[in-house]
DNA sequence: AGAAAATATATAACATGTTAAGTTTAAGTT
DNA sequence: AACTTAAACTTAACATGTTATATATTTTCT
């Protein structure tokens, strides 16, 4: 059998946690967690706002999570919610005033520590591994269509 | 600000989460999370077992989830545990025959399935993937030691 | 129009991730 | 030897991940 070492979920999973810990102090101290900085960032590059469904490909979140971290957001008036006029069934979440603006605060050390991570790492190697990453999930996802095991 | 699209985090998560839709179904079909099969696997390497902390590292699970999974698996006798002699405080974790049969049962399937993923996504690719998560975690890590924004 | 299917989101329930605090045993100090 | 500190887990508490189910609204069908 293959040595446990070399496990694919478990290489990205480490890689992921790396570079985490590179931004989460920054986050604690705005007491946001990554999921909740992806919302705020998300609703930040959309002023007029987005439907939850639209939120949740954008940042990744299943829907039983976004719907409770829009919440916690909603509750410290950092985002907002109306129901969308063309259909009773949608939530329109865009962002606050406060919200807006502690994303402009938390924004340059964000960018700082990216561009450390860029440093260290090499900007080529970066855009190298970017790729290979989304050729990965693009192979896979391919593959689904045609279930699995057929190794031929 | 750079586009919310690049975000390293997110695409780290993103290629992990297609890689483990590959091996989640047939997880599933026994009863098992990706987590405790990476319990069963690592003790599986190692027969004299191995205590807490040390299968904690090798499965890259946190003491506290680490310990309600063993709490799991050896209520389905698939583990077990005994004090270790040199220190009272040391639980060993070793393989019951029903977790050690589990595994050989599993593993050929499972084999199997990364065999596609190497072959839909190509050897070479594969390599350079793992080499340059290795090496992307190894920088961070050492620039850990010298804190953060220095970027000169 | 009225019933059925589909859609958007929410809630429930439980596993895991994560930080902090608690327990027990070992090691070090004086 | 008694006291303190440290180490190995465990438990607690709460956020998130994940699947299933519920609820409200739209759409579709007839």
């Amino acid at each position: 059998m293959r040595t446990f070492e070399r496990s694919l979920p478990m290489s990205l999973l480490k890689a992921r946690e790396a570079v985490m810990k590179k931004f989460i102090p920054h986050l604690r101290a705005h007491d946001l967690s990554p999921q909740q900085w992806r919302v705020l960032r998300a609703l930040y590059d959309d002023p007029k706002g987005m439907e939850m469904s639209v939120l949740s490909e954008r940042c990744f979140l299943l829907m039983p999570s976004l719907s409770r971290i829009v919440q916690n957001l909603e509750a410290r008036q950092l985002i907002s919610r109306r129901t969308a006029d063309h259909d009773q069934r949608c939530s329109i979440i865009s962002l606050d005033q406060l919200g807006h603006e502690l994303v402009e605060v938390m924004a340059p050390e964000s960018e700082a520590r990216y561009a450390h991570i860029t440093q260290v790492f090499g900007y080529g190697k970066l855009e190298l591994l970017y790729e290979l990453l989304d050729e990965l999930v693009e192979k896979l996802e391919e593959a689904d269509k045609s279930p699995l095991g057929e190794t031929s």
